[in-house]
DNA sequence: ACCAAAAGACTACAGATGTAACCGATTTGA
DNA sequence: TCAAATCGGTTACATCTGTAGTCTTTTGGT
């Protein structure tokens, strides 16, 4: 997914489920895109079955196709495998000091990391 | 950087420094690929400044332009701000579950947690 | 001194991405 | 009811990416 395509998916994920106009009103705030352009990305975005459409009356709603936790999943997994194919440990440091994190969120990784079986060296 | 481009960077970093014949030896081993697709790959790398060259002889010798883990949290930072926008407690934590980590590098990120100031709800 | 091999440079071309205009159908405000 | 606004669809086009062929120059071997 490019970088247009997640600006989008962020719209659609704040809304639930929305109509494209919504998006469109919103990338021509933040981002100054014509409208058309967001039509051309929520398109893209629904033939690469990111999203979903359902037809009502004359309009369309669009809504996610899978959970956003697992799209961010799958866009994780491959920045792992493409970039680094392992060593991911300092990548790892270097997102938890560049991250706000709740103490729910703090507490959930402490855990995780808890239970972690070390990897032989 | 796309994925084709993370292949060659994970080649140079091993090498630390290589002539490109060394990159398409292994291209053409692990992908099959042309030696001219080696060689547009570093040529459009170095464009982008991912790679620097200093000539030796009539050959080239490839280098990164910068330590790895620089390029890497780059491409973090990239997904972070690309994805989420600052939701990043589940990614994380979806990262830790895939990655292989070993005992010092558990270590450590416990440490960057105890450290961490937990953001306000 | 010559030729095959290898290096880098230039060119190519299909598919993906970023960005958008235009078009025909429909809804709707006056 | 009739024109303006809106909808989704189609088309466009420059740039980037994936993959590779060709060309010219260098060079190592004989």
């Amino acid at each position: 997914m490019a970088a247009a395509e997640w600006k989008v998916m962020r719209i659609i994920w704040r809304y639930q489920s929305c109509a494209a106009r919504d998006v469109y009103k919103e990338t021509a705030a933040e981002f100054g895109w014509a409208p058309s352009t967001a039509k051309t990305l929520l398109r893209r975005l629904v033939d690469k079955g990111y999203l979903q459409v359902r037809q009502i009356g004359n309009s369309f709603l669009y809504r996610p196709a899978e959970p956003a936790i697992k799209t961010l999943a799958g866009a994780a997994d491959a920045l792992l495998s493409n970039a680094l194919e392992g060593a991911v440990g300092p990548l790892l440091a270097h997102m938890v000091k560049k991250s706000k994190l709740t103490e729910e969120e703090l507490a959930q990784l402490r855990k995780l990391l808890e239970e972690h079986q070390p990897r032989e060296k």
